[in-house]
DNA sequence: GCAGATCGGGACCGGTTGGTCAACAATCAC
DNA sequence: GTGATTGTTGACCAACCGGTCCCGATCTGC
């Protein structure tokens, strides 16, 4: 019954997700998502209560799409457990920036940003950096390696970020997997 | 000549440091600022030209101090080249964490946040990152090894300012000590 | 004392922020 | 049709943003 909504609220999401990568939680304005969405701001109150809310949904797509992809490589059985698995997970982070692409992890500079001391924010992102640690463990059979490697990855996507040569990114992956 | 400034400009670039570190560059307001540094908004803008500028100074500030120590820590001739230095630097900051202090590490937040996209700022990101670096090289005489010390540390000090466990990040530091 | 120069305080500025609201449109059950 | 319900839109809001400016205070040189 009543008006059917005139937008794809997962469409609307993967296109706020967009902002919220390049420009962060704080750095988006209502003004950016609302262009980028392209529906009205009443529209977006009424579909997601607030910014804090509608971010709190981008990540659960981003966990649920991007970071389940990462997963997926760290568990393709495809590929033999160990480095070959990690070294698939560092690959891809290095092709985004082979592609130009230096965006880097919405979660890893999510859980750099102040936006992780608003309790769910930083309880969400909690649980995918879990998410990808479980993932390194099942691809390494090892705990205290999986923590390293979480580590690795996290460090490598926030150097990514700040527009780390690209030599010193390859090197320090290369070193990590090499000692695997 | 002229009337000389009632406060001291080194003290102001601490107070402002705190702040920053706390909230990040763009979640610093300057009424939390002026308020932390004990002056007045003129004051501000007569000493230090805007915001931005005011920022760069207090990351020349925290690179002469912080990142300093951090390179002191691994170039220091009292402790033997090698896995001694390196564990010396993380157990630092995991210190830090033992002792209630989840703030990690301004470069890192930094060079995870958008203010990167600003150059200047990213060039004395990039130039701290390196100090970092070389000091690591200095401390295990390994490029490579290096730059994959360089991601871990990041990334360690990002999952302490996301709230992961200490058992978490101090397994990983374990792993990566036990590798070298 | 006076002239010149800098500093401190805070009123003030236009623009932007996240968020609300009321009027209107589209749908459904009947 | 009518009424109930919900979505859309854009005007509107107070609060806050970084930054400017002016005036009175405080110093030095003479």
């Amino acid at each position: 019954m009543a008006r059917p909504r005139e937008f794809e609220i997962d469409e609307a999401v993967a296109h706020a997700q967009e902002v919220f990568w390049r420009q962060g939680y704080e750095g988006a304005s209502l003004a950016d998502l609302l262009r980028e969405m392209g529906i009205a701001r009443g529209s977006l109150y009424k579909a997601f209560q607030d910014k804090r809310s509608l971010f709190l949904r981008v990540l659960r797509l981003y966990d649920g799409h991007t970071i389940s992809g990462s997963v997926e490589l760290l568990t393709d059985r495809s590929r033999p457990k160990g480095r070959a698995r990690v070294a698939a997970l560092f690959d891809a982070a290095l092709d985004d920036v082979r592609a130009g692409d230096r965006r880097g992890c919405l979660l890893c500079q999510t859980a750099a940003s102040s936006a992780v001391d608003d309790p769910e924010i930083s309880q969400t992102v909690g649980e995918m950096m879990n998410r990808m640690r479980k993932g390194l463990l099942e691809a390494t059979g090892d705990p205290a390696l999986a923590d390293q490697l979480l580590a690795h990855y996290v460090g490598l996507r926030v150097l990514i970020r700040s527009g780390a040569p690209l030599a010193m990114l390859e090197a320090g992956a290369q070193a990590a997997l090499a000692r695997i």
